[in-house]
DNA sequence: TAGATACTGAACCACATGGTTCAGCATTCG
DNA sequence: CGAATGCTGAACCATGTGGTTCAGTATCTA
């Protein structure tokens, strides 16, 4: 379970790591698109752009299906909860060891006095 | 602007997609921690985890001071607003990717009839 | 001062990444 | 049928990653 979440979350933030990727992901938010939709879209070969959905593909961003002789790309099945869930933990322990250094610089303040 | 920002998301998620960084994030918000620290909890060598902290550090999300010859490092100044906004604004347009699909799936619904 | 401790840098390794080109294969169109 | 289109796979390339070892340097401690 742990495992399986922390492959996950390596995944989805690899993916997430690319601006090319990125700018995929919200491209298929607006509308589906071919491989060569979007290879055009970003400048790039065919055989770099199916790279770049396999991964998403992988990490469960994206699907696809291949109807004649065209793949299209549609937004996959994960929500990135996960992956906001993890964020927001983080800030939230971010806060909790600011906060505490707040306390730090008060008892030095109280002393002092 | 915009550069600015993929770059640091290119290098925020891309700090995130390793399992030890991570931890070494949630462990520096438990306590502050020299390089042999973490090494240990990580069951890494020095080098390894130096270069772990480097890549952080480099992101944002933890700065270093050494004193004496002992390194010691800290939560960074970053709290992954950006990044959490990227998901939230991502949730979005998945959410709204859906809806339209429902709207479709209804609209065929109705042409049956 | 000698030795232990803590880090640093260079060099190396296997493998992944982000891209390319080139040579196909399958499908569609005229 | 023949040509154009869309994808696929293999091979290659430079660079990055995640780790190691080894040989230092700097600092503490006894």
């Amino acid at each position: 379970m742990v495992q399986h979440s922390r492959i996950r979350l390596d995944g989805s933030f690899g993916a997430l790591s690319d601006a090319t990727r990125r700018g995929v992901l919200e491209q298929l938010g607006r509308a589906d698109a071919s491989i060569t939709d979007l290879a055009d879209k970003f400048h790039m070969t065919l055989t770099g752009m199916k790279k770049h959905v396999h991964v998403l593909e992988h990490a469960g961003l994206v699907t696809t299906e291949k109807v004649g002789r065209v793949r299209t790309c549609k937004l996959g099945p994960r929500r990135l909860e996960e992956e906001s869930a993890w964020l927001e933990r983080y800030r939230l322990l971010w806060d909790a060891r600011f906060d505490e250094l707040d306390n730090v610089v008060e008892a030095l303040k109280r002393k002092e006095k």
